[in-house]
RNA sequence: CGGGGUGUAGUUCAUCGGUAGAACGCUCGCUUUGGGAGCGAGAAGUAGCAGGUCCAAUUCCUGUCACCCCGACCA
């Protein structure tokens, strides 16, 4: 990508009213905009990383046996009604009403999870059934806050899993805690478990994944020993007196609820067993916050000049900028993309300074500068989370860099 | 919803009763090119909105809207 053709330019300062990191980098950088509090778009930057995220994300679930699908926004009260959450849930949920009809925006999928589940499942044959979709939600947040962190309109992967039996529900759980996991630490996160109450909703603890960062609005627990943190609402007052029990702000970016069959009963999700009886469906939940995730990186990863983004999200893998030498940095750069690798070229007529401010900005992880100063086919080559950087030959680049 | 803060050019801010100014950004020209370049010329504003006070309101008062922060809330 030529960086002159890309939209938008960064902005030199941040709106003054931006507190928060993760607000003033991604709307300087040129990542998403703001169209009101908690509702934002994700410009191409910043829809790039979105996408690097979810493709992780969408791996780790499909290795769990998971398929991928897409559910419907617009929903009807009559499904709601089902389960009572149209009224149980009315802060949360956006509700219009049109031609007489109710209607809700959708803050979560149960319902019309197990509304296409049940028109589908006969019998235990047909079980597990493991299903999830990235798309938005939309949740009336009493304060949204915190740049991208709390929307009231966001991405998120919201996974499903209905299973013929108690044992096979905990065994997908366990899995899908795992793949979490996993999907954390590729992106470069150091993510933990947190135990968690489980509301009205189950009498089994859920847990939560939770980044440890200053910025963050939860405060989790943890003790030598402990098999995971515990968030606040599972401490007792000992406990929260116990000097021996650490304290850590953290932001939460995913979480695992196992519903058991309360929801199916409540909406007839249910099969034949292999004697021929009737029972009702085993039923999990798995979320992870996509947009959320763009926000907490940011507030990790980022230094006094701008995001350093991790290698696996970034927009693009390497950022050419030439001073001067614009020839060369063009035979470059169709060199670095017939070999495959995303580039982002600063190709402007702008000086040198604006553009390492820039580069810095963004946080693309690798830079490479292209000067007269340099000798011909030679390439400065600086990370950008390391102070140094070196010359080399472009060929040399071209043959060693991997990412 | 309660408390606090802020609304003036694209952005950051000044002006604080006499009808609007700078920097950056933007446009044109020339000169520049290793950390946000220089010179010259130029475009750009219904001072959030609505009332009120006053000879006169961006400025004072009231209301309202928006945004930010703290709190309540967060399946």
């Amino acid at each position: 990508m030529r960086y002159s053709k890309l939209f938008p330019k960064t902005l030199r300062e941040a709106p003054a009213d931006e507190v928060a990191i993760n607000a003033k980098y991604l709307l300087r950088g040129g990542f998403i905009d703001k169209l009101m509090a908690g509702s934002y778009s994700l410009l191409p930057l910043g829809r790039r990383v979105e996408q690097k995220i979810e493709q992780i994300v969408r791996e780790e679930m499909n290795r769990t046996g998971a398929q991928e699908m897409l559910m419907p926004l617009l929903h009807p009260k009559e499904i709601w009604n089902e389960t009572g959450r149209w009224e149980k849930a009315d802060e949360v949920m956006y509700k219009l009403q049109k031609s007489e009809k109710d209607f809700a925006l959708s803050f979560t999928h149960e319902e019309i999870l197990l509304d296409v589940a049940r028109k589908h499942l006969a019998t235990y044959r047909d079980l597990p059934i493991r299903l999830y979709h990235v798309s938005t939600k939309f949740r009336s947040e009493l304060r949204a806050k915190s740049g991208i962190l709390r929307g009231r309109e966001f991405l998120m992967k919201d996974l499903y899993s209905l299973h013929a039996s108690q044992d096979e529900m905990n065994d997908y759980y366990w899995k899908v805690r795992d793949a979490y996991l996993k999907v954390f630490d590729r992106l470069g996160l150091d993510a933990v478990v947190v135990e968690a109450a489980g509301g009205v909703f189950t009498d089994d603890h859920t847990h939560e994944f939770q980044v440890v960062a200053e910025s963050g609005e939860d405060t989790i627990y943890y003790k030598e020993g402990w098999e995971y943190w515990k968030n606040r609402e599972i401490m007792s007052d000992d406990e929260l007196n116990d000097t021996s029990i650490k304290s850590e702000k953290a932001i939460e970016v995913g979480n695992i609820f196992r519903y058991g069959i309360d929801y199916s009963k409540k909406m007839d999700v249910s099969f034949t067993d292999n004697s021929g009886e009737k029972q009702f469906a085993w039923f999990g939940a798995y979320g992870i916050g996509i947009t959320r995730l763009i926000g907490v990186l940011v507030e990790i990863f980022h230094d006094d000049r701008g995001i350093i983004w991790p290698e696996a999200v970034a927009p693009y893998k390497v950022h050419l900028i030439n001073i001067g030498n614009e020839e060369y940095a063009q035979k470059a750069y169709r060199q670095l993309g017939s070999k495959g690798i995303e580039v982002l070229w600063d190709d402007r007529d702008v000086s040198a300074g604006t553009k390492f401010a820039d580069a810095d900005l963004i946080g693309i992880p690798t830079r490479l500068v292209i000067s007269d100063k340099l000798g011909g086919g030679t390439v400065e080559v600086k990370k950008r989370n390391e102070q140094e950087s070196r010359i080399e030959t472009f060929e040399a680049f071209l043959d060693t860099f991997t990412v």
